[in-house]
Formats: structure tokens, C-alpha cells, sequence
DNA sequence: AGCAGAAAGGTCAGAGATAGTCAAACAAAA
DNA sequence: TTTTGTTTGACTATCTCTGACCTTTCTGCT
């Protein structure tokens, strides 16, 4: 097991302790456990990544941070399956039917599902190259259901 | 957490006791926390602006003071306003700042605001060239944004 | 009125304090 | 052996704080 890992638990440990939210500085991180500072960078993305649940913030400068929200996931299955489901791409049709059935059975409001789907319409995206677009809109729509899981 | 948050901190707390106008005078406060004036220019620009909902304004010479005043408007000249000030190009601390200030003042439900920030969060954008997030950022806000006037 | 000095606030660039990026070296797994 | 994951460190970006110098306004004196 390398450090990665130990970090990676220690975070998950004081996560549970702090009810979900957690802010801290990457040099006393980097420090506790003798690594360089860009080693919790690697952790960040490759432990708490939206995939795995999380939103992760900073700050540089004086009194910098990094903050770890963890994304409550006692809720909906429901929205896990839906997460699961969508692959790495995923077309404006199929994301209007997603959205459009998480509203209906009321897992979303149907403000929010609006909002979304708006912001992957073909419109708001249309400064990214066609061929890159489904992978956006796959990874956007995924990142803001986990969040409401 | 620095100087600057505990000076803005006050700031705001001292806002709510005034109903919302607040007149005070750089150099007292730059005494009561110890600090160089110019810190207070500071705490001003980065916390005070127009995005985040204020309006400062001054007066120099003798009897001299800083105005700060929370600014409320009706929603639809708030998202006007809101939205005619996003430029081509968004990042995610304003766009931050930009939301929480919408729902804050009710303009949008925070679950709306919630999820269009995860929608523009960097880790939703990841896969596009950190040169043009930015960009894709503020069409992506204006274009829900517009939506829901 | 005109002027000088005092009493504010403003600007800007540099130093310090954090965090982020990226690619190369290294290690583990397939 | 090829592929994938980990660790490092040099370089970069951003946020905060400070101080020297600048501008505006007020007040009192002539």
C-alpha cells in the first residue's frame, strides 16, 4: 500500500469526523506524511475525484486550502444507477430523457433538471469542438447528479 | 485564515447591524486590526465588489470615509445585471461568487445554484483545454442563466 | 479669493505564502 | 515485457500583505 493510500484514508477518516466537510492545508498534509506538496495533488484527483463522490475547492496564497465536501449518499439509488448508466459520452437526446425521467419520478425538481439540461444543450456548448462535446456533457451531468445523490 | 477574512467578517457583520449601509473610515479600521490602510483597499476590491453584491464608494480629505452599501434589487434587473456582467470569459471563483450571491438574494433556488456551480466546477470541465474553460464557463452560466429570467 | 498645510483615501509593485501543473523517473501489475 | 499507477521536483499561478508614493478634500490664514 503506498502513501497515496494512507493519505487517501487518513482524509476519509477525518472526513467522517467532520460530517462530510473537511478544509485543509496541503504543506501540513505534504508535511505529516513526509511527501512532496503536488503528491496530494495526485491524491485529490485520483482519490476524491467527482466520480468518487467528491468536490474538492482551494484557495492559494496566505491561509490557502483545499476543501473536501463529501456528497451525501444515502438518498437514491435511483440516481447511482443513473450515474452508472451514463457512459464516457453521452448525446443531448439521451440527456433530455435522463433529465426529463429523474424529474418525472422527483429526484430532481424540475428547476434543476432544467438548469442542467440547459447548460448541456448544444447552445451552451457550442464553443466545443463537435467530437469532444458527448464527453463533456457525460462528464457534467454526471458530476452535478452525484452531487445530488 | 488571514487578516483579510477577519476584516470582512466584521465588515459583514457590522453591515447587518446597519440594515445594509455602512460608513466607516479606512484609517480607524486599519488601527483596530493592526494592519497597513492600504489592507483595507484590499479587503474592499476582493471582497466588497459589485459581484459579490456591494457598492463602495469614498471621500478623501478631512471627515474622509468608505460607504458600503448591499445593494438588493428586483430579480430581473439582478440577473440582467448579472448576466450583461459576465464577459466571454468566467472563472470558477467568480462564477462562485456570481451564484451564491443569486441565491443568496433569492434570485435563484440554491438547489438551481448549486448545481450549476458543479456543472462549471473544474472538476465537470476537466477534460477541456484549461485554455478555453473559461470561456465555456461563462456561456454555459449565461446561457441557464438567460433561462431562467 | 488664494494658498499652504493637514487629513483623509488610492495605487501599485514587490515580497511572502500557498496551491497547481507537468513530465520524468520509478514501481507494480497484467 | 508492456501497461498502468505512483512519486518527485522544477516551474508556474494565485492570493495576501506591506510600504512608498500619489491624489483629493478640508481648514485656517492672509
Amino acid at each position: 500500500m503506498g502513501i497515496s493510500d494512507v493519505i487517501a484514508g487518513f482524509i476519509q477518516e477525518a472526513l467522517d469526523d467532520a460530517d462530510g466537510v473537511l478544509e485543509l492545508q496541503r504543506g501540513d498534509l505534504a508535511q505529516r506524511f513526509n511527501c512532496v506538496p503536488s503528491q496530494i495533488n495526485y491524491v485529490m484527483s485520483t482519490r476524491f475525484s467527482p466520480e468518487h463522490g467528491y468536490i474538492v475547492e482551494s484557495r492559494r496564497g496566505g491561509g490557502g486550502y483545499i476543501r473536501i465536501t463529501r456528497v451525501q449518499v444515502d438518498r437514491q439509488t435511483l440516481m447511482m444507477h443513473v450515474i452508472n448508466s451514463i457512459g464516457d459520452t453521452l448525446d443531448y437526446p439521451s440527456a433530455r430523457a435522463i433529465l426529463t425521467n429523474l424529474a418525472q419520478s422527483e429526484a430532481l425538481s424540475v428547476e434543476v433538471a432544467t438548469a442542467l439540461l440547459t447548460a448541456v444543450s448544444e447552445g451552451a456548448l457550442r464553443t466545443v469542438p463537435q467530437e469532444k462535446r458527448d464527453a463533456l456533457r457525460a462528464d457534467i451531468v454526471k458530476q452535478v447528479l452525484i452531487h445530488f445523490v
